[in-house]
DNA sequence: GATAACCACTAAACCGGTTCAGTTGAGAGT
DNA sequence: ACTCTCAACTGAACCGGTTTAGTGGTTATC
């Protein structure tokens, strides 16, 4: 079979101890003896068994990554391939791995966590879609697992967040429609119980406020198209229509932007457009798409940093704040229309 | 610390031994013994560790899932969510964990198998995208390890392939166009190194050929947005440009559909365009896209329920066939322009 | 010159399961 | 009454690492 430890010691006329002790850099072997046993490892190849290492240690030397959307949802989603490929990054450098679960369905989203916790498959969690209260981390402290949250709950979290802030987008976008000569401006939120729902929402109107302007063209969705599309109708069929619309994603502002134009309503002459996440396909929709441009690759990278840190002690308990994303003006929105 | 075997052996008054027939349902217990060894069992609630199972059957309990696409082609995919979903729905009821890793850059994603393969990560590998004379097929059988492939491979692979059919939706969309009276049937073909990429040009040749048609517009591209872009406009630009497309995959007709557009192309009045997997937002795209209908969450359960079989030695080799995809017609197709 | 302190290292226990080689007792066969 | 067999179970080895307790020899301390 594979080259165990105990040949190394044999090679090396050791002890198995030593070997340990030589290979982690502990003391208790001299220099000598060091370099003699890390050569005897080289020539045979050895790889300590991170089996082995796992049931003497306790750890898993893996994360947890639970996703809980809607399959369908989720595969519009630009962020998660991206944000998976950021840790990845991190992890690699590590030995560490990515267990994946999606959890579809009432319950199924515990029952993942714990199933997950108590097998003893992962080290820590990384939490994304943190919601309003949200209950995984009671949870999690229940399960004593370490985690990250991407963005800081607004119940209390004894975990360290990693945040990009939402507020700058949207507060961006706004401001370049009232710039334009925009008044009404609308937001098509997010699902509300989710934390990015409502501070988009909430920037959106800090946004409007700064500008003096009555922040009451609000329709509530739920990241999806179909959401997106049926809000947009109710916007647009208001006597007090708006002549542009903030979404809180591109999914949504996709089929807004499309379902405008099936009613004969033009964009950008009629009606301005923003999305939010910079999705690839938006700078090929007819118009591309006005939207928030976001680095989800450098948050998953810094998240699952800040989570190895933890389980090394390593880290300060200090939320890490990411710059905060950047506005791309393409041509979904132009000056408002005239009266 | 957590309940052990030895905790239930005591309470159960035998030995550590007796404990596990018990549970693996192996002979050498009686079933009075056994009764009373798994009443133990539940009342102390004992879980036995996967650490200790691994490290003395030498299984990691965990499948792995390699990802090589760019992360920014991923994120529009909607392939990948719901394959992961479907996985996880098998998975689940063998308690079963999926690792994923995403592979960036050449040469990671070999690194990413044999790190995985030499870590003892993972029982076995599910192959997508797989290529033509795929290099993972002799690197598998190098690192010993299982695998299932979505689609037969065109090079000799001793693995099993969970195939859904993709000629049948192309052509499908091939003879609705035709129907329609489209002479000039276009493909914008994705990445001929993979074999989906192949096998959709050739069933738009076939289908051509048996409509009596030839199968002179062809454009190559790469399954991402800007590919189908330029590959789009290509086609247009020659004197005999089509009044028809037929794209590998949504985000390349999106941005087709988009590009003609601009070019004062109205779709599907001058140009009529299908698409393949029903991404979500495809439906509200202007005009809603007439694409192929498949169904990856299935793809993923039965390819992840025949890599556990073959784990077990219950897999009789054969390949499985799914469902072909259906067509799926909306408002992105229609006659063709008079002329 | 006795004692303490320290270094480099080994042997063995340990993590929590699986599995192999015996041991025991009961029942069958002759 | 004697072996023979078999089921039921135990004890120990084993998987491949980490870690603790202990050993032998050298050097510092008073």
């Amino acid at each position: 079979m594979a080259v165990t430890i105990s040949d190394v010691a044999h090679a090396a006329g050791v002890s198995k101890g030593a070997v340990s002790y030589a290979l982690n850099g502990q003391p208790g072997v001299s220099a000598g003896t060091r370099e003699r046993i890390l050569q005897a490892a080289k020539e045979l190849g050895w790889k300590p068994s991170l089996r082995a290492k796992g049931l003497s240690s306790a750890k898993a030397y893996a994360l947890g990554l639970v996703v809980a959307r809607d399959p369908s949802l989720l595969g519009t989603d630009p962020f998660f391939p991206a944000f998976i490929a950021g840790i990845e990054t991190a992890l690699a450098e590590h030995d560490y791995t990515l267990v994946l679960s999606v959890a579809t369905g009432a319950g199924a989203e515990e029952r993942c966590y714990r199933k997950l916790a108590e097998n003893g498959r992962v080290d820590g969690f990384l939490l994304t879609d943190v919601r309003h209260d949200d209950s995984r981390i009671p949870l999690l402290q229940e399960l004593k697992l370490p985690a990250v949250t991407l963005n800081r709950p607004d119940a209390d979290s004894p975990f360290p967040a990693v945040s990009m802030d939402d507020c700058a987008g949207i507060t961006a976008a706004v401001e370049h429609l009232v710039a334009l000569g925009h008044t009404r401006i609308a937001h098509v939120g997010g699902g509300q119980e989710y934390i990015h729902g409502r501070s988009r929402r909430q920037a959106w109107e800090s946004a409007l406020a700064a500008a003096g302007l009555r922040a009451d063209l609000f329709a509530a969705a739920d990241f999806t198209a179909a959401g997106g599309m049926a809000a947009t109708a109710e916007l647009l069929r208001r006597a007090d229509r708006p002549t542009a619309i903030v979404y809180a994603n591109d999914l949504m502002a996709t089929a807004g932007q499309s379902y405008a134009q099936t009613q004969g309503i033009t964009v950008p002459g009629d009606l301005s457009v923003t999305g939010y996440d910079n999705a690839d396909f938006t700078q090929y929709l007819n118009p591309p798409l006005t939207t928030v441009s976001t680095d989800p690759m450098l948050w998953g990278r810094v998240a699952a940093q800040v989570l190895l840190n933890q389980l090394s002690n390593a880290h300060d308990g200090e939320d890490t704040v990411l710059q905060a994303p950047t506005l791309l003006v393409r041509a979904s929105t132009g000056p408002a229309p005239a009266g």
